[in-house]
DNA sequence: TCGAAAAGATGACAATTATCATATATATAT
DNA sequence: ATATATATATGATAATTGTCATCTTTTCGA
């Protein structure tokens, strides 16, 4: 008996937004065949920092957050990844162990691909290797802006960008709140701040009317007024 | 009259360190018959944010700066590239312009390569592309890192580490001052605070005998106090 | 559905860092 | 060699952010 239709890499749409899309119908299968699907519940962990990576994750659907633990023992988040996204390729590709942990914010639902498939791809078909090569580079200029961001930027205006960027990435709901409900403690560790004056700037910014919440759920009321925050008025 | 035998690539030492030792003789021939050797005076730029680059630079000698502009008008410095390091692969393989400025901070030496040969062998050997891969998902963790410490570690932290990276990466001269003798307002863009509190913060370490200083010379110590402090002792 | 545990909220205060003013030293060009 | 610009230094003060304590609300498992 076939598997479904669906479950084939060769016709899985998530497929459509990321660097698979450059290999062969023949690697594709190849991949297809050695790979995993699992589903992951909101707050268990894909991977952690140090773990040794034998593939790499392609996310269907969910988020996960990448952090870093730093030495004072908080943890930063340096990317959220969603559908079509693949993580884990940096370790993958450098031969080492990760640097990040990640850790699913929403129920997720990923394909787990050895790393042999992978590798041998890039190795066999430069059009694939070139296509990694473009992702990650922008993954790389992400992270210069992300730097400048935190050293140049005050906590309130690293907060009003996050909830734009949330809004964004991950659009909102019916009811203008937040598709993407991350807690005040993983807002701390985007932007890189205390959970407390997180939640400070939260409430101020919900008293100017820039925000609402609803429990754990966020929504913009206000995208000038937090542009304007940001841009340093 | 042919060349000189050190002027061309195949026999730069300076090419052992990075990623072009990946290329065929023929490539590499290709390389160094339209490669273009300049000398950059400390201060001048090679490039600018937002520049379209149509090649990269192999640094022989000397040191530059990449850095961006923040909106407040700070530059902050992402990332010091020396002997052996290619600059600006980033922009010309994600065919954008570059995020980055590239400032020399000392007296440099490098060879311009137009890109053409670089994209070139990237779709033809994919052991060249896989190569540069490396060294960029090499990049993306080191950049990782520098986030993590922005966002939490403070900025005494940051400045003994920033003095310690440049003792193991520049070495010390006899009478034990850092080779790479940065500004006292290149130090605070290194690791994103105002030029006022970098000085301070160097005052302060100089009377505690962690650091030396004569006119903008900084020489290290006591490497273990530095150390403690970093560690939050 | 009840109760414990976790998350969110807020006050009080301390520590860190930025800003502005000004002084001194150093480098650079004529 | 001297004037001028630039870099370094430091004080005073304000603004930002972190920490600790405490309270309320929400969430979630037994």
């Amino acid at each position: 008996m076939e598997e479904g239709e669906e479950s084939r890499c060769e016709n899985c749409i998530v497929r459509q937004f990321n660097y698979l899309r450059a290999m062969s119908k023949a690697e594709l299968k190849k991949v297809s065949d050695s790979k995993v699907t699992k589903k992951v519940k909101k707050g268990e962990s894909l991977f952690e920092e140090g773990d040794k990576l034998d593939g790499v994750f392609c996310v269907r659907d969910g988020v996960s957050k990448l952090s870093k633990l730093s030495a004072n023992g908080k943890d930063q988040i340096v990317k959220l990844a969603s559908k079509g996204e693949v993580i884990g390729q940096r370790s993958v590709i450098a031969e080492e162990s990760t640097n990040l942990s990640a850790v699913a914010v929403s129920d997720m639902e990923v394909c787990f691909i050895p790393k042999d498939s992978i590798v041998h791809t890039l190795n066999q078909n430069p059009n694939f290797a070139v296509e990694v090569l473009r992702h990650m580079a922008h993954d790389l200029k992400e992270a210069d802006d992300v730097i400048v961001n935190m050293s140049q930027k005050t906590v309130k205006q690293r907060i009003a960008e996050a909830f734009l960027y949330l809004k964004s990435n991950y659009g909102e709901d019916e009811k203008g709140f937040l598709n993407l409900a991350l807690s005040r403690e993983d807002i701390a560790n985007v932007v890189g701040t205390a959970t407390e004056s997180a939640i400070r700037i939260i409430s101020e910014f919900k008293k100017k009317g820039m925000i609402k919440t609803s429990g754990k759920k966020i929504g913009v009321v206000d995208e000038k007024l937090l542009q304007d925050l940001i841009e340093g008025f």
